[in-house]
DNA sequence: TCAAAAGTGTTTACAATACACCCATGA
DNA sequence: TCATGGGTGTATTGTAAACACTTTTGA
């Protein structure tokens, strides 16, 4: 029964890297998209796509390095975003050890046009994904799965929103992510009854048909938790 | 937009460590309790409590870390755990920088008086704790929330009953994770409804009192969630 | 026979679901 | 005037909550 954490033995100073890697997701295209960059490894010696993410700084916190990391790659900032799993299985990458504490973040979708995409960053379906660097195809998946999940009992659908959005576009989010339709008179009672949604005065026009009413999300960038 | 992820910059290999902590709680003297060492800090120049836990060794998955230091530390194995949450804030530890990876583990109730308990070892209700080293006190926290969102949605509650239990007994874990009384009959009626539970031919008999049927969670060691 | 916990059903309230037609607009 | 999506209400079903008395035992 030795006390490790009273000590810094040197078997704890090893090369030991740190990296955070964020999935953010939006919605375009009538399917939920993830934003991946190109990347060459010399050790595979291939290109593969990966999350955006890099390695930990000295003085920073994790979830900075996330914010960081995605800035650096992606020119992305201001967006929801939380901690989702660390992984770090030691064969997880085949040159050193690298553990990696996942984000999730959320991009609301008129906003994905304005990133700039190029061969190396781009927007990717996540119906199907190409093969992705290490372990990142899962990290995907386990983001799927909270915000699938999270759909469920919590605000977080409206960070896909714009800040004035209709209740078919809000619908239509949610029937995406979840892969079902909904019937739309419930959707609008249960999403109505819900604090912090307003109906405004303004309309969208959309071609030839009723004009829809704008609502707003008035329950700033936090999430809230029903019941 | 710098690809850091394709090379290994010096600028990475500053002294990192990664630990494990366990948040492991179990139930006695009608609270929960979560078991804590003592450890003397050369930094600090004091002693305090602290979550089981140390160092992540070079070839060793987080979760055998985990699972490891806890043994060492206090004799415990196969218990249920599950990966809750990692902090690193660069300011956590006052004398270099420790990314902790924090886990959450549940002690059948029976066997929480075979941990041999010493000065440096000891259960602690959490209702009444000391303040804790770093932020561990933040990490039991976050783990009693975990739990408590648990109860509502996945079999959780049963990793902390015993093989047999009377659904009295397996009540009063509910009652005093949730911090509230339950109905008697709303809640065996939600019990039996659950797949996995089965009633057995043993009976409890306690004192003077009609005995108690005893019942078995067929469920394994895995969580299975409602709805 | 008494104290103490085990065991048992029904009613009520609320939430989730199913379901179909009229409205306002631009082309 | 027609095609298109916007907007609305009610009945039904299922689930959660409230609620009190009888049973079995050991002392």
């Amino acid at each position: 029964m030795k006390d490790t954490l009273t000590q810094f033995p040197a078997s704890t100073a090893w090369l030991l890297h740190v990296s955070t890697d964020i999935v953010i997701f939006t919605i375009f295209d009538d399917s939920l998209q993830v934003l991946l960059r190109q990347r060459y490894s010399e050790t595979l010696k291939k290109s593969s796509w990966a999350l955006p993410g890099g390695y930990l700084r000295p003085v920073e916190p994790l979830e900075k390095c996330a914010i960081r990391t995605l800035y650096q790659q992606t020119g992305i900032e201001d967006v929801y975003h939380e901690q989702l799993y660390t992984f770090g299985r030691p064969d997880r990458h085949p040159k050193s050890r690298v553990i990696t504490v996942s984000y999730l973040a959320l991009m609301r979708s008129y906003k994905a046009g304005e990133v700039v995409q190029s061969p190396n960053i781009q927007w990717h379906g996540v119906a199907r994904l190409p093969a992705l660097y290490l372990d990142h195809g899962e990290i995907v998946k386990i983001a799927q799965h909270r915000l699938v999940s999270k759909l469920g009992y919590s605000t977080i659908a409206f960070q896909l929103a714009p800040e004035l959005f209709t209740l078919s576009e809000l619908q239509r989010i949610y029937e995406i992510i979840l892969g079902e339709s909904l019937d739309k008179r419930n959707f609008r009672k249960r999403i109505l009854a819900l604090e912090h949604v307003e109906e405004t005065e303004q309309f969208r026009r959309n071609r030839a048909h009723r004009p829809a009413r704008l609502y707003r999300y008035a329950g700033s960038n936090e999430l809230h938790y029903m019941k």
